[in-house]
RNA sequence: CGGGGAGUGGCGCAGCCUGGUAGCGCAUCUGCUUUGGGAGCAGAGGGUCGCAGGUUCGAAUCCUGUCUCCCCGACCA
C-alpha cells in the first residue's frame, strides 16, 4: 500500500474521549472511529489487524475440528423465550421491534439459535459430537462503555458450541478448545493465562476465562510464572490425543492462576515465591460448560445407541476478537506508539523515504516496494512528499515491525537503514541485504 | 442505574461569571525558503458556538427543556 494513495488519518493529538492507551493508540494511529457510545467503525488499518486476528482464531478452530458456520446478529424474541433468557437478560439486550411488531433482538450471543438449529435436523447419536461456531458482531448494551473497543457495545466475537452425548464427551470437547485458546493467544504473539473462572450456572471445573497481562488490566490477577514458559504449539499435543488433552487440563489446573475473584491465598502460598506472578488483565476469552441447561430447556434431544432419547451436554467457547485488537495494543505499546507482533500487524514492513523529491531515494524505494511485494511480504510505502520526521514519527505510531528507512545520505554510502520497531534497533546495509533479510 | 463533568472549525482548547454577533495552537490550502526524528515566513479557507424554546434592542454567554459524549462507582466478552 502506498500511504499516498490510503485513507490511513493519524492524528498529533489524541481525541479527549480517550482515557487509556490503547484507545488513544487507536484513535491516533487510524484503527477506529468512535460513532456512538461504545460503537466503532474500522477504518482500514484496524480493519486488517482485525482480519489478521480473526485468521488466526479461524485457523486454530478448524485445526481442532471446530466447524464454521455463520449465523445472523438479529434474532427472535421467541427464541429467547424458550431458554427463558428473553426476560432473564435484562437490559443489556437491545430490543428491537419490526415493522409487523415482531420483537427481536440484536445478538449478544447464540446459544439459543444454535441449540435451536441443531435440534432441528440432529437426530442421532451418530452425527455427536459436534463443535460449531461463527465470528460475528455482537450488541450487548452496556451501561457503561469505555476504554475504546475494549469494552464497546458492539464487538466482534467468535463463539463457539459444542455438542456431546454425555459429560466425559463434554470435557473432552472442553479440553480440545482449551488447547485451541492456548495456542491461538501463542499465536497471536501474547501472553494470555488461562484462570479459573468463577464456577458459572453449572458450577464444577469447567470454566476457565483468559487473561492477558497489561498494567491497565480491568482485574487484578496471580499466576505461576512456569505459565510463561509452557509451549503450547510443542509436537506431542496433539487433539486426537484424548490422555494428552487429560493431561493438559491438569497441568493448567495443578499450575496456580487466578484472578482477585477466585484468588486462593493459601494456594497462592504454596506457588514457589521466584514464581508468583501478579499483575493486572484483560479478558480476552471464556469457555464454560454448561451440561444440558439450553438442551434441556429448549428440547434437543436426540436417539442413543439404544434407541432411548439422550439430551446433548454443551459447552461454549468465546474469543474477543475486536477486544483482543485493543488488549494487544496494552500489552504491546511504548511512548512512540503501538508495537505490533508480527502475527496481527497490518504490515510487516514500513518503507520510508527521507526525501520523496530525491529521485534515487524514491527510486530505490519504488524497488523495494515492488519486489518485497512481489515476495508476498506486506509493505506499507510512505512516499508522501512529507519531511522525514514527520514520516518516521507516522510509522513509529502505526508500529509495523519493520522499517526500511531510504534517503540521501544513506545512499551516498550505498546503504539504507533496517529498524526492528521492537527493540529499535537499527542496521545499515545494502538495499538488496534489506531485502534478502526480510524475504528470507 | 447512582454520582460528577463536558458539548465552540478536522484535533486540542480559550471565551461564558460581568450579554454587544467568535478566538488561539495544531491540522488543511497557496507561495517562497527549507529538508535524516513531528521546519520557518507570508497569506488563505473553514464554525447556524449540540438542539429547541424563552428573556433581551441584542444570546456562545442568562433561564427552561432536551439530546449526546466522557469520568467515578455498581455491572460486563
Amino acid at each position: 500500500m502506498r500511504l499516498s494513495r490510503a485513507f490511513l488519518p493519524v492524528l498529533k493529538e489524541s481525541p479527549a474521549d480517550a482515557q487509556i492507551v490503547s484507545h488513544k493508540l487507536m484513535l491516533r494511529a487510524g484503527l477506529v472511529r468512535q460513532t456512538a457510545a461504545g460503537i466503532y467503525a474500522w477504518l482500514p488499518l484496524g480493519l486488517r489487524v482485525l482480519r489478521k486476528i480473526e485468521r488466526i482464531v479461524r485457523e486454530e478452530q478448524d485445526r481442532a475440528g471446530a466447524i464454521e458456520m455463520l449465523m445472523p446478529t438479529l434474532q427472535s424474541a421467541d427464541l429467547w423465550r424458550e431458554s427463558g433468557r428473553y426476560d432473564a437478560y435484562g437490559p443489556e439486550m437491545l430490543r428491537i421491534t419490526d415493522r409487523h411488531k415482531r420483537e427481536m433482538l440484536y445478538g449478544p450471543t447464540n446459544e439459543e439459535m444454535l441449540t435451536a438449529l441443531f435440534r432441528d435436523d440432529v437426530k442421532s447419536y451418530r452425527d455427536l459430537p459436534r463443535t460449531l461456531y461463527h465470528i460475528q458482531w455482537k450488541f450487548r448494551d452496556e451501561v457503561r462503555p469505555r476504554f475504546g473497543v475494549m469494552r464497546g457495545r458492539e464487538f466482534l466475537m467468535k463463539d463457539a458450541y459444542s455438542f456431546d452425548l454425555d459429560e466425559a464427551g463434554a470435557r473432552l470437547s472442553y479440553y480440545t478448545q482449551l488447547l485451541a485458546y492456548l495456542r491461538t493467544f501463542q499465536r497471536l504473539g501474547i501472553r494470555a493465562v488461562p484462570m479459573k473462572a468463577a464456577s458459572g450456572p453449572i458450577g464444577g471445573d469447567l470454566s476457565h476465562e483468559f487473561i492477558v497481562l497489561a498494567p491497565t488490566g480491568e482485574s487484578e490477577v496471580f499466576y505461576d510464572a512456569a505459565f510463561e514458559d509452557f509451549d503450547w504449539n510443542r509436537a506431542d499435543l496433539d487433539y486426537s490425543d484424548e490422555a494428552g488433552l487429560h493431561g493438559l487440563f491438569d497441568q493448567v489446573s495443578g499450575t496456580y492462576a487466578a484472578t482477585d475473584e477466585t484468588h486462593d491465598e493459601s494456594r497462592w502460598a504454596q506457588v514457589p515465591v521466584n514464581r508468583q506472578r501478579t499483575g493486572r488483565g484483560i479478558e480476552v476469552g471464556h469457555i464454560f460448560y454448561f451440561g444440558d441447561k439450553y438442551s434441556a430447556a429448549m428440547g434437543l434431544k436426540v436417539s442413543g445407541r439404544d434407541g432411548s432419547p439422550v439430551t446433548p451436554m454443551m459447552g461454549s467457547y468465546g474469543v474477543g476478537v475486536s477486544r483482543l485488537v485493543g488488549a494487544i495494543i496494552e500489552a504491546s505499546h511504548d511512548d512512540a506508539g503501538i508495537v505490533w507482533p508480527e502475527a496481527v500487524a497490518p504490515w510487516r514492513v514500513g518503507i520510508v523515504t527521507m526525501r520523496q523529491d530525491d529521485q534515487a531515494s524514491a527510486d530505490v524505494a519504488d524497488d523495494l516496494y515492488a519486489r518485497l511485494t512481489a515476495a508476498g511480504v506486506e509493505t506499507l510505502y510512505d512516499d508522501r512528499d512529507e519531511r522525514g520526521g514527520v514520516k518516521l514519527g507516522s510509522m513509529d505510531l502505526i508500529g509495523l515491525p519493520w522499517q526500511i528507512v531510504i534517503g540521501p545520505r544513506g545512499l551516498a554510502q550505498g546503504v539504507v537503514e533496517l529498524k526492528d520497531r521492537r527493540s529499535g534497533e537499527k542496521m545499515e546495509l545494502s538495499a538488496e541485504s534489506a531485502l534478502a533479510r526480510l524475504t528470507a
